[in-house]
DNA sequence: GATGAATGAGCGTTCATTCAT
DNA sequence: GATGAATGAACGCTCATTCAT
């Protein structure tokens, strides 16, 4: 599944025009065009736009399981492993706007039911994860035991979710990474078991 | 701006095509075809596609108006007052499911600058409707005042929103209501200043 | 399965262009521009090319049933009858120069399986006409029994083929009904059993 | 007009793609993969895909030659001529099915007049040579001389080119060769004039 | 000899929209 | 209020072919 660089231009072509037009406007001859290349030209790379846009939710895909798998998260403190995924998942849109148009709007790939299913997986992968955090955070004490684990999921991630999608809206027009990690603290403080973190003396 | 009986088929007729198809499926053809009419049909009741699309956005704009102009919010506990606006929404998208698809995206309507401006509009003016609250809340003591009120707008809307989507890709196999509340209330009792209701010795 | 007039315009015009330019020339472009109308304004009178060549295989079938059906061949003398069914087919092709280079080339629609097995149909169902009228003529002795019957109908129907194919690529430069009741004649002498005929004294 | 290795590679590639696809699947992208080279590498060996077109059409006048051209056949009986030439091609058949497909199918090559025209050439060759043939034989009295050679040509070999078709529309289920010539003896008694053949007392 | 990348022309098809009836 | 017929623009895609390597 190894990506050349032109197939790898073609997909940040695609998640930008999607991000500034619309997924109407991601066609083959903006692609091209944006591109500078002729539309068939396009077709020595994908073998068609189902293609393109598969390739697209790999690259999500990827991005969402990257940073987890080489950090030492299993060993963390579950609270800081749920900081750290929030952490990369800003700092990669803030590094590449488009993204956070695209990364979080399922609708867009509604056209193709194995798109949505994709799309669906990916969500639900990275939904385990968090849920992963948050059972180890019960289980060694650290996270208060009274809010259930799919609640707090939503509380966590939904309002990261909407502050993205406000940056995109805005513009980008605030500092995504600072306002997203003010976000998360604030919530951190109201479920985080104080006391209980390793030898903390208090 | 009332709307024909026609005009307003055609407005739920597009919703649900978006809500089942996707956006690229809502078509004049499949509209026409879902209603039984023909095509120019259609331009007898909505002068472009625009028109429709334009209207769809104005449908939603009432729905999100309509209750809080009613209820005599601005006497009720601010707590209260959001919870029947979070059960409202709830219960609108219950009876209507193809909302659910449709409402919050955002990105559908980004290919045209004018609906755009408008989705942003909407979500500005019930972004401000829930801030009324919270600042309302917050000086009347009921709120805890240690969480920005922006913060505590996505940290109350995000959820439900992020429900509301994944009850929507669950293909509506759940409760919306009950798990809402549910959601919601786990989270009002975070930030809700005990004895300060109504009656509480203080 | 009535035809609307401009459904038979597409159709006459598909004939003719095969005919004329080959079926790689075939085209929406083509057909459209024969009828002086845009290429999407056949889509208002077919759902696709490959609804017409579709129509234009029905049209064949039409023509290879209708004498038939409408002759009391059952009653004529069975050569009588083979003569009346290649004079048909003779005129029909005289009086329509372009099916003659279409009709009887199977490879054409070989492209589409449904379509090739439509044709292999349609000759089957020609082949069984004529080899009723075969078995109908040995048994009542007008025809000799010495010659397997599929090898007489490749020898009635062999000739005649390649006639009419002889004829299309020549231009069209002889008269074909006359040449084939020629070519006919002189087989049909070969293969009638003298003196049998109803009423021959002899 | 040798050919190379290569370029015999993808003259016998063209003519099965024809047979077994159709003559609008015959592309050079189609012709490459089958030959597990890339496109430009046809090429190197022909300078057009008419050139290929034209070559597919000089081996099948090869075809058509080569036999007469080595056989002593012009002191043959010329009903054994005939039969030796239908033998030829029969054998040729069976031997390499997709020729069946093609080689009597004229129209395929319609598209390009230059390419008719050569196909017209063969035909007319091949016409000629059968034709030599039925003029000795009537010279010599061997053949019944109440035919015009044209009707003879044509119920000699008319016959047997709607068995060849039949038997590549049949996907080849039968004996080419077994009834080819069953077809051709049936018809030759028809018209040999016995005790003519050399030996004979007169 | 062969390839990867590219292209202009053209394909069948769908789009929103118009117009005469 | 509705229709059948039509259209210009655009779509995703394939074609034969070229060119630098």
């Amino acid at each position: 599944m190894k990506l050349t660089g032109r197939q790898q231009d073609i997909i940040e072509t695609s998640v930008r025009l999607i991000a500034e037009r619309g997924i109407q406007q991601l066609t083959i001859k903006n692609i091209a065009a944006e591109l500078k290349i002729s539309e068939p030209a396009i077709y020595r790379h994908f073998v068609s736009k189902f293609a393109i846009l598969n390739a697209v939710l790999d690259s999500f895909e990827n991005i969402a399981q990257s940073v987890l798998d080489e950090l030492p998260v299993d060993d963390m403190d579950p609270l800081d492993g749920i900081e750290v995924f929030i952490l990369d998942r800003l700092e990669r849109m803030a590094a590449n706007p488009p993204l956070a148009k695209v990364m979080f709007s399922e609708e867009l790939f509604q056209d193709d039911q194995r798109l949505a299913d994709k799309v669906l997986a990916i969500m639900h992968a990275h939904k385990h994860r968090i849920e992963q955090f948050i059972l180890r955070g019960r289980e060694s004490g650290r996270i208060r035991c009274d809010i259930e684990p799919v609640l707090l999921f939503r509380l966590i991630f939904g309002p990261i979710r909407l502050l993205i999608k406000q940056w995109a809206l805005s513009g980008y027009r605030f500092n995504l990474c600072a306002e997203g990690m003010k976000q998360w603290r604030v919530f951190r403080e109201l479920i985080e078991v104080a006391g209980k973190s390793p030898g903390n003396i208090e």
